[in-house]
DNA sequence: TCTATACGGTCTACATAAGAGACCATATCC
DNA sequence: GGATATGGTCTCTTATGTAGACCGTATAGA
């Protein structure tokens, strides 16, 4: 079995692998428990909006004009249901509704914040990656 | 990179949000162009194989057991054309395929980490808030 | 008064994506 | 000869995501 084959100061990641056979299903294993919800495709960017402040539901709508409204509901209860998120109704006629980052949230924050360091810095890259590969697979002469 | 730590000063996420109206769409936004990737539901799981070092479709498929094959080649085929893994074939006599992450992919294994980190420190008030969540839905007499 | 808008959603119908599992060719082992 | 392993592809079915209509209340404007 092939250990970690060089020491580049890589943090410690196979402690977040379950244990092969074991674990590997979600509500033991963090990483599929917690990583799949952020990649709901909407939950980073709806945590986004959130950490410029407490907003409500049509502004949160407003800030990512291309979600759907059942969408947005539906991300926003995950939220609530997992503790990221609060919500609050203000018994105004009509009445409205605020949600803001709870503290678990809010410390999300911090180690998201490097991702999208990453994801800004890499972009470059990372999209023309694509179009190389895109290139050689259609005229692969190489 | 940002390294804010305190939970109460956030690092400016802002930045990530794209300007109202204009590049929420993929291709210019780097949070919807690559984090949607990260929540593929099974790119997070191969990227961490890999970070163990260079592995063959047999293993990463032994190491993610219940990824149909399918779905692996799928999510490789992606991670490749995204300059994050890098694919060689061995023409030996069942032609082998070795995987690898590129510099790219190394690299982001650093936030990556600060997120699982994150996922497993949280993982017990998550799935805490879950169970409160889901109480109070059931039996909501207060 | 009649209509339009905003609030915060729900509901239904449809399109896309994921998952299971058969299948392929080659080669070695028993 | 049959099983197993290599690295996939292909089809079929089911789950998930999306668009958009709809709801009731309330205010503003014509």
């Amino acid at each position: 079995m092939p250990r970690t084959q060089e020491g580049n100061h890589l943090p410690d990641l196979s402690r977040y692998i379950a244990p092969a056979g074991t674990a590997l299903d979600a509500g033991r294993c963090p990483v599929r428990d917690v990583l799949d919800r952020l990649g709901d495709k909407w939950t980073t960017l709806i945590l986004l909006q959130l950490a410029e402040g407490p907003k409500r539901f049509a502004a949160l709508n407003r800030g990512v004009p291309d979600i759907s409204k059942r969408m947005l509901t539906q991300t926003l209860r995950t939220l609530e249901r997992d503790g990221l998120v609060e919500r609050t109704v203000f018994p105004t006629k009509p009445p409205s509704v605020q949600y803001e980052l709870t503290e678990t949230g809010l410390s999300l924050m911090t180690p998201l914040g490097g991702l999208l360091a990453w994801a800004e810095s890499r972009h470059g890259d990372i999209r023309a990656a694509r179009v190389a590969y895109d290139s050689t697979e259609v005229a692969p002469a190489e």
